[in-house]
DNA sequence: TGCGACGTTGACTACGTAGTCAACCGTCAG
DNA sequence: CTGACGGTTGACTACGTAGTCAACGTCGCA
């Protein structure tokens, strides 16, 4: 069972007649090896089935090809997005990629991942949900270069300067969230809504902070009282379960949900309870997952661009490992709104002004 | 930047005034070490901040506490789940999880995510979509534990022996996909359907065999003959076009889509049409996705329990690798059929022999 | 023809840990 | 009182690779 390693360089060297440091050169593609004998060496690789023994690589060149991403989910849309850009930005950069998933919401769930990522001897760690905390104690090696994707502050956004965070060579990267969710609430409140309620996503988590400061801003900014905020944790059923409960209160029209899937229990919800969406209520949610535009009533949502976020973050934590550090270690990519058939002026609307549309 | 590691045993024992070997006693927690010493060890640790360096524990040991998994996409419903399950039943077994995604479907994507696993000197590999191929010409380092999520041929299903796979050692689990695909045609079929229409997920790949093994199977067994087959890519985009293509045919009355994804854009479709699910056309999925049930029309679909597959799974994997291994190599989980309000009798199945309603 | 420069190759060694084995200690039975 | 034994500790070494540096050979130029 798993003796899987058993050709060394000395066996290859051995072979072609040649020193260990002569097949090291090969293997490495080194210059100073001439074309004759670097062919009998590959042979003899070939031959014996050679492969580099990644543990003693590592242990002489003192570093590892490995970054530790740390993530709260692996189904969550914004997560798996991470996931996904994270693994494309790294193929082909010589990297690998070592995943440890958070068990829960609280610091200790992060440390514990952090720490079983660590003891891998990464070299770089990656932060796929900063948790949403005042002062974050993480332990996290000096030395060790992080990115996060949003700060684990919640962002004044829009403002591309940054805000200080816990490590002060962190890179931080993401969508702007707090804009995004500000165009989502300033178009319900656009198409003649008194006010915009909020599903707001698990507490805790950075990404929740931030689609909350965008609404309480898009709110604050019209001069509207924001009305008590609801938590739900991501899933369909307690977006369902949330938007139940706020239909109780009368006079509500706007619902913007912290994702889509939320989004999408809240229109069960609306419509279970004998209401249309958006004739009565209309809902906004948050993501663009791929089904958004899909449902019987497609979502109005905002889209990051998940893609280019991973690619440029990546870009620079590897540039940052190998010595090469960006200039610049904060950045937020613009989230687009993305306007369907889930939203519509409320229903006594149309008794009013006629309500200005508006774009993000 | 990245000079993680400076404190090696050596400084510790110097510091507590023992040998390194002592330190590495206290560190793997071996018996024969004095409490005193032990606690003296300890404290040492603390200062200096000491983490043992993995890749010198993994060359000398000559065995690496990682796993590697091959996943074809970490955001399809599907592979999110098992690569959450794996991760969970690996957390405390010691074991690390490294990813590495497939680029594309076909046999040199997979080869390629494999080789860089490889490279990792993983003890154990799991491939989460095994892909569907006559002669899997996988070359994978011999004495390497296997873990694959579902067998690459698509099976017989309900039988529980054993088809042989391409390597004897092998481990095969998974939900039995094929039966509970069986199970929703069949449901269709007893609810008065003539047939039953499947739009397939993405060719090449394993589970896109299995669910259309059952589908097939329920027809034949049912003595109707199989419509013309169609293919997406498991996205709702691709259930939107396919059934727009579908509903150009005429009697067409049930349909039954490889995820709830492609099912929700069917839905999309049949109502754009100007008909009515389940009224005029039935729609049933697979997965249960956490949306299914909360979409306007809640998806009848078929539930694998991927925590309980992939908990035995890694057991059994991690079993193989320290030499316990099963004495079963391959195992079925049940599927189960979910019925919810997508799918009833067809238009006119009033007018002829009631249905008789059957569950799985 | 001679000399220096440069390209090629290999011997030696360090990296940090765990396995092996011997030395040492105290205790207990004879 | 002495020898044996078991528990404790450390010296030495291997693991497989890449860095350092010296030796060697060849080529080009004076």
């Amino acid at each position: 069972m798993g003796a899987t390693q058993r050709v060394a360089m000395t066996d290859v060297a051995r072979r072609a007649g040649v020193s260990q440091k002569t097949v090291s050169r090969v293997v490495n593609g080194e210059p100073h090896v001439t074309e004759a004998i670097r062919a009998k060496v590959q042979a003899a690789i070939e031959e014996l089935g050679f492969r580099p023994n990644a543990a003693a690589r590592a242990l002489v060149t003192r570093r590892n090809q490995r970054i530790g991403m740390v993530t709260p989910s692996t189904s969550l849309y914004g997560p798996a997005q991470i996931l996904e850009g994270v693994d494309s930005a790294l193929r082909g950069s010589g990297y690998h990629l070592s995943v440890a998933r958070t068990r829960g919401n609280g610091v200790a769930d992060l440390q514990a991942a952090i720490d079983e990522l660590v003891a891998q001897d990464i070299a770089g760690l990656v932060l796929s949900e900063p948790i949403d905390l005042g002062q974050p104690q993480l332990r996290i090696p000096h030395g060790l270069p992080v990115l996060s994707f949003g700060s684990p502050k919640a962002g004044s956004s829009t403002s591309s300067t940054t805000e200080a965070s816990a490590r002060p060579d962190e890179l931080v990267l993401g969508a702007d969230e707090t804009a995004g969710a500000r165009s989502a609430v300033e178009h319900l409140l656009a198409l003649g809504h008194h006010t915009v309620h909020h599903l707001g996503g698990t507490e805790g988590w950075s990404a929740t902070a931030r689609r909350i400061a965008g609404w309480r801003a898009a709110l604050s900014d019209a001069g509207v009282e924001a009305p008590p905020l609801m938590h739900g944790d991501w899933t369909p059923r307690s977006g369902y379960e949330a938007a139940v409960d706020l239909l109780r209160r009368a006079g509500v029209t706007a619902i913007f949900a912290a994702n889509d899937h939320m989004a999408i229990g809240a229109i069960r919800a609306v419509e279970q309870a004998g209401l249309r969406v958006p004739e009565d209520v209309s809902i906004a949610g948050f993501d663009d997952a791929p089904e958004a535009e899909f449902l019987s009533t497609p979502l109005t949502t905002v889209r990051q661009d998940f893609a280019e976020v991973t690619r440029l973050a990546v870009h620079r934590l590897v540039g940052t490992i190998e010595g090469r550090p960006p200039a610049e270690r904060h950045r937020l990519i613009p989230a687009q709104l993305i306007v369907r058939e889930s939203t519509a002026p409320p229903p006594s609307a149309t008794h009013r002004a006629s309500p200005p549309e508006r774009q993000a």
